[in-house]
DNA sequence: CTGAAAGCGCTAACAG
DNA sequence: CTGTTAGCGCTTTCAG
């Protein structure tokens, strides 16, 4: 740490006062004359004091340090959740300390002990794709720590969730193809062992049977969110007799992959297949045809997380249990016709 | 925090030892016999014991703790940056606190203070595009704490830098329009109060003049990174007489929407103008034509930040003074001809 | 309004 | 190999 750090002792020491007033006077108390008040920020700002966050952690048993753990922040929609995350935790205060599962069960158990070693004044998660046993975030609440969930949730655990309606989302989706003259809808899922997914391709479903659409095993494909399973479910829509003229998928990445598959093969979007994802992504507006979607806000998904924490902090009783942001179809080229 | 959160006290009166030799089994120190660690550990699984990492950093003078500064996540290469430096930091059993200064002098000084409260034992920062003094990060570094800039640096500072070489990457990509057959080559350039935005600038004039061709002021405009200030630029040059027909820009973003925007006015790309951006995001690829670019190694980047860090906390003195990572031309359609 | 004293939970000499 | 004793720097009763 520093060379040598200046502690209140030794700001006490020169004003001839007790620590505990400069502690006091530092924190503003009411109890403190201005007049001591002035004399010691002044010896304060002179000595360049700067409080040891460490030792008033430790001694008030809060670090005002919040525990955010994502699958990357190196995806588009996580990056936004950690940014709104920051961003009220700064004006509140509070720091955060980010953590990556890289979707990995394993590590998000791990992350949590070391979250909990920090002492974090709360945490804000969103669920791996790997997890469905969350017994290591029932200890969490168990030990009384402040814990919202954030778009993958699991309604196992006892605790405020912010999320999207995504089988709503999907519906919408799969309606707006229907609407714009689309037949033969298909439906390219993500990992089916998260419910996030499972929703979606459940809308998709929902939507094809309220508009009187035929359901196709073949047309009801999946991926693991990777470009190589998208390129193979593309392969085969695109040989098949009868192509789809409407895709939807349920996710951003792959949208953008499939899009792009399909573009590069010559067919006319949206006129051929009209495409829509779920989520957002700035190449969606970018990309020739851009790419219609369900827009979900992360940022501000982020924001309500850490907006329930800080009262939680505060030491409100939190009634609500799930929040649901809504949701916004874009409808942009590659399905306008 | 915890209902009853348990303490090595807890764990040493249960087995009638002293709390320090807790300490020093769960520490694994090599002066403890194997028998009294295994009991120790048990009797700790046992009850639940998990460290309290803020007490061990008030006593051990060190918090595992890294401080990480970027103008903002929810940018692509930032988001990369991060990612990185997440990595290595799990693997190495440090956590990040990350802060964003969205471009703000006025925030990065008091992020700074925050690090510094927090007794963070390094920062890898990026500065705002606002800063030009540096005299709050001097402080830090005579207080003895590791610092490593990243991309956005100030060679006045004495620490490791992790940087591209902005002039080479403009000179590459100008001259690989050249090759292309380019002679009207433009340049949109970025917040010129920024180095980083200068360099790239100075290579772009700097290959001009190597390959003999003329520089017109009206074909150098710079932007402060908006899309408006990309339009206005557009606007200009869509509408000379003599329109260039190459386009090399100094950011990722505002390339994709320059390029969008030629697309949309029906010229068509690379034929009438190519386009090379310098900055990677995955947007490049998606787009018609995909975006030629320079590809600058974020999550690399940052890693290499984090290593360094590292290395320094191990007390390991450090020679290096700036690393330049390599960046690489990638050609896509928008320059391909 | 201010001081004295105890303690947050852990670590690190110093003994033995 | 293990125990004793001081703290780390701050906050917080409890007095006065």
């Amino acid at each position: 740490m520093a060379k040598t750090t200046i502690t209140i002792n030794d700001i006490a020491r020169d004003l001839n006062v007790a620590p505990s007033t400069v502690s006091r006077a530092l924190n503003n108390s009411n109890k403190i004359s201005e007049k001591t008040k002035d004399l010691i920020r002044d010896k304060a700002a002179e000595l360049g004091y700067d409080l040891n966050m460490v030792a008033s952690s430790l001694s008030r048993k809060q670090t005002n340090i919040i525990g955010v753990m994502v699958p990357s922040v190196n995806r588009h929609f996580f990056s936004q959740v950690v940014s709104g995350i920051e961003d009220l935790a700064y004006d509140a205060g509070y720091r955060i300390i980010i953590a990556q599962t890289n979707e990995l069960a394993e590590r998000e158990k791990d992350i949590l002990t070391l979250f909990n070693s920090t002492r974090v004044d709360g945490i804000i998660a969103c669920l791996s794709l790997e997890t469905s046993d969350v017994t290591h975030f029932s200890k969490i609440l168990k030990n009384g720590i402040p814990l919202v969930l954030i778009d993958r949730v699991s309604y196992e655990l006892d605790c405020p969730k912010i999320v999207v309606d995504n089988h709503e989302g999907a519906f919408q989706a799969v309606s707006h193809l229907v609407r714009s003259g689309c037949k033969r809808i298909a439906h390219l899922g993500g990992p089916m062992g998260c419910p996030v997914f499972k929703e979606r391709s459940k809308g998709y479903l929902d939507a094809m049977q309220k508009a009187g659409l035929p359901i196709h095993a073949k047309y009801h494909l999946s991926t693991d969110l990777s470009t190589r399973d998208v390129q193979e479910a593309m392969k085969v829509w695109l040989s098949m007799p009868e192509t789809p003229d409407g895709i939807f998928t349920s996710d951003s990445h792959t949208g953008l992959v499939a899009a792009k598959i399909a573009t590069e093969a010559g067919i006319r979007v949206p006129e051929e297949i009209s495409f829509v994802a779920f989520g957002d992504d700035p190449a969606h507006e970018y990309i020739t045809p851009s790419l219609s979607s369900i827009e979900v806000p992360g940022n501000e998904m982020g924001r309500s997380a850490m907006q329930l924490i800080l009262e939680q902090c505060l030491g409100e009783s939190i009634d609500v249990q799930t929040i649901i942001k809504p949701i916004q179809l874009i409808i942009r080229s590659s399905s306008f016709r």
